[in-house]
DNA sequence: ACCGGTTTCGAAACCGGTTTCGATAAAATA
DNA sequence: TATTTTATCGAAACCGGTTTCGAAACCGGT
């Protein structure tokens, strides 16, 4: 492939490069039938402007990075949809990476994309570990958006989120309002925020309508199918079900749910299920699932568009936290039905 | 963001900046001590290379463009993620665009990819519209490997590809073999190669086992879950149920089963269901379906090696065709079950 | 005819690298 | 010791754009 630059151009026409440079970029120091001609005879040439010399010289790549730890479930994807919507429209092209849940890939993730000068980043993070460095970025100036997963600790940039704390009290209210009593949590990993503030909300729930929280009735599962079914078994085993349980997420509560129909259990009769993070899976489940929707689209779009102020606001901006509204689709798996 | 130059590693070590490009390519004419001792003041001073200096140089972005015509299945997530895992390993970078079914939107993006100057694309087509300007590309040298959706006239470049045809041909015969009678074809949208390939193996299934195929038994639906529910609610208003139903993909299946269970029917002993295209929901939902599974990753794997020897070969080199195998998951939803 | 101001253009420097080639110094050979 | 060869380095050109600045051309007004 061999590409038309503006020196052919100029050759062409018989004139400087400089002139040729200015008719693209519609300086004032250039006859208007010039412009035309030299924008005529691009055309006809097939001229496309070097993207890496346009680059080079303003310091500049129209380009960010979007990093997240998993590509497993939708939700990163539906994400990354909103973030391209806003992005394209500016010209921004996206480098997505994917740090698979491990903070060491994360960091290095981060650093290529820094070392091919991203002009921003859009990140979600796989644990707290590498906040220190991505504190001191931020404080060299290199805009940094989080989302989803954002550091727990005070950092200076804008951050989308989801109030996981409210939304989990509202699914678990949920559950009480049904006049469930004896209500279990399948808990994420102790070591994520998003995990802990669904907890919390579990239990302040509970607290709220008084009801007693046993320790027995938060189990810590993981974020996985197999991780709900492995938890489930056990508690089958052990004789001692619930009325309902409020999952950390879809997986987890589809997870239980296989094992809870393989075993014969009824859903919601036998045992209720709430999710978390509404997956195309929930509704398309029998029976299908309560779950929390989270905006996925709007928070692509806003972490996009926090980005873009950062980066265009050279310095001297004030860093946002966007807190995003979701929704509690009530379905078959937590309905109380009248008769038993 | 300020960036370290070679020339500040050559100001500060009072050298020329062509010996600090030499160090750090590994030139002959460089005195191992001296570039040791740049490598190591480079680093000292966190340089990393401009890359827009480099490409723009060197002539080459290691950049590769990807675009696909929908982001809604996992399919091309899956795909993406292997041609990842081989890009990513040679140094490169991957710009994905979203064509969304339209063919327009499709020139466009390769378009904007080859204004972008990436080495290569790798392609899933919306229609076969843009099949000539892709071949002219082809012929320029620029390198294009198609996948999936594949242009149906000849073309002078790479392809990986999935055997529709005999393995929807293996899926129609499973059913045949649990003796099922009256089977019906969801087929998708006639314009779709994968659609008539589909089609055409379900067709040759039949006759090979002598089985008569009434024209209303493929009926047009449509490749999501919605399209799946519209035709099966008509089949059901009809009164005109087979036995079971071959579907050109999992959603137009899921949603003829979804309908189904909503007026009471049995899967598989009232209908029996197989889908094409292995989607997660595919095990999870209830009952299990059986389905074809494609070798995603392998699929992108494969699209990428292909793409980086032609990139690689600079102009000499022989198009392939791959085809890759896949596999019957055989579930519950087509299995014939002794009582009735 | 002369002058001040404006318009229009091109030469040259620059962005951050790579590469060629000539100069110098050190080592090897005669 | 004289000469050739080799090792090591730097100046300068180049990649394809942008931007600055000075020069030339043109304008109307006196």
């Amino acid at each position: 492939m061999k590409y038309v630059t503006i020196i052919d151009i100029a050759k062409a026409l018989n004139i400087s490069k400089s002139s040729v440079s200015k008719a693209f970029n519609n300086r004032s120091d250039i006859k208007s039938d010039t412009r035309e001609l030299i924008l005529r005879t691009a055309k006809e040439m097939g001229y496309s402007p070097n993207p890496f010399a346009k680059r080079l010289m303003n310091q500049c790549s129209f380009q960010i990075g979007l990093v997240v730890p998993e590509f497993i479930n939708a939700f990163f994807h539906e994400v990354m949809i909103g973030i391209q919507e806003v992005m394209f429209e500016k010209g921004y092209q996206i480098l997505i990476m994917n740090s698979n849940e491990s903070s060491e890939k994360e960091l290095e993730n981060v650093k290529t994309l820094t070392s091919n000068m991203v002009d921003g980043i859009i990140l979600s993070m796989a644990s707290q570990e590498n906040v220190a460095y991505y504190s001191s970025l931020i404080d060299k100036g290199f805009p940094i958006v989080f989302f989803n997963r954002i550091p727990t600790k005070q950092i200076n940039t804008s951050k989308v989120l989801f109030d996981d704390y409210k939304w989990a009290f509202f699914a678990t209210e949920h559950l009480i309002y049904q006049s469930f009593k004896k209500i279990f949590h399948f808990a994420g990993p102790s070591s994520m925020a998003i995990s802990k503030q669904r907890k919390l909300g579990f239990i302040d729930a509970l607290k709220k309508h008084k009801i007693s929280v046993d320790e027995k009735s938060i189990i810590e599962t993981g974020l996985l199918i197999s991780d709900g079914q492995r938890e489930m078994e056990k508690l089958i085993n052990s004789g001692n079900l619930p009325e309902a349980i409020f999952a950390v997420n879809d997986p987890a509560a589809i997870g239980a749910m296989k094992i809870l129909k393989k075993h014969g259990y009824k859903i919601p009769e036998d045992v209720a299920l709430v999710g978390f993070t509404e997956s195309k899976l929930a509704e398309l489940i029998d029976p299908p699932l309560t779950s929390v929707a989270q905006p996925t689209n709007e928070i692509g779009r806003t972490a996009a568009k926090l980005l873009l102020e950062q980066i265009e606001s050279k310095g001297i901006f004030v860093p946002q936290t966007v807190i995003l509204n979701g929704q509690l689709n009530v379905r078959e798996s937590s309905i109380k039905l009248n008769e038993k």
